[in-house]
DNA sequence: GGTAACCCCAGGGGAAAACCGGTATTAGCC
DNA sequence: GGCTAATACCGGTTTTCCCCTGGGGTTACC
């Protein structure tokens, strides 16, 4: 499948605040080794699909928008994608490829659509108490 | 999800083949309005991937090298991919986008593995019918 | 009022994708 | 046997998209 770098930055600084509960854009980007510059737009992103809530000034930070049993990746991966998705190229789209992108796009929506950010939470802190290494979330 | 516009040109290819039973590439390209020289580069992978039979010299084409319900569109699709895929890239792949990718890539398998020719081009053919209007395919 | 953060706008560099040209090779047909 | 129509192969070029950066504006804590 593989993921875009901004789909994997947003997903780990997403992580990163659900962990924490709040954070600065700042120490995000020096824990996740993201560039701070990048990860201001990408979060900004989240902030506008409703993921995070920003606060500014100093002692300023993000927060989670919703508990995080209700923020579904999937949705996450497509606020992510650089917009002009779901096709608005203009294209006439012939029969074929609608099928199968509509066929593509449904299956997978049916198949990842459930899967959300406090299952992603959980598996990671399972693996991280396995390996017992370096600080990873 | 969006696929590459060499994925559908490659799709619309085999079916085209698929439905005329033999063509050339010259055909295939002026009736799918693809570039006819991007086309043969294409259907070129597509031979090697054992899913079409070429023939040379004059009245010759391309006809599938198997019937359409062995031929499953998620290998199409993998074939068309610019090799490299399932990240060789050799990047460090942290936790949460393994996570992530992995679910993605087992899910969407498990859902559109199953796919075949055929039931692409029968669905084609349905929808062309209801819609009665100008020829596609 | 100073400063630490978020927030918006506008690009640049590089790599991959999309596309093209020339030539070799095969095979039907007269 | 030669002509010609097609595949097969190689390399190069253009275009598009993704990642990243910079400068400045805005809010709010102290």
């Amino acid at each position: 499948m593989r993921l875009t770098t901004k789909a994997r930055y947003g997903l780990r600084a997403l992580c990163h605040v659900a962990h924490r509960g709040y954070a600065s854009a700042q120490v995000i980007a020096e824990h996740q080794a993201i560039p701070s510059r990048y990860l201001e737009e990408i979060i900004g992103e989240l902030r506008r699909a409703g993921f995070v809530i920003g606060k500014r000034g100093p002692r300023g930070g993000y927060r989670l928008a919703k508990p995080p049993g209700e923020i579904v990746i999937s949705d996450v991966l497509r606020a992510l994608s650089t917009a002009a998705s779901t096709n608005s190229t203009g294209e006439p789209q012939d029969e074929i490829t609608a099928l199968v992108e509509r066929s593509v796009d449904d299956r997978l929506q049916a198949a990842v659509g459930n899967l959300k950010l406090d299952q992603l939470l959980g598996e990671a802190r399972e693996r991280h108490r396995r390996s017992a290494a370096n600080y990873v979330i």
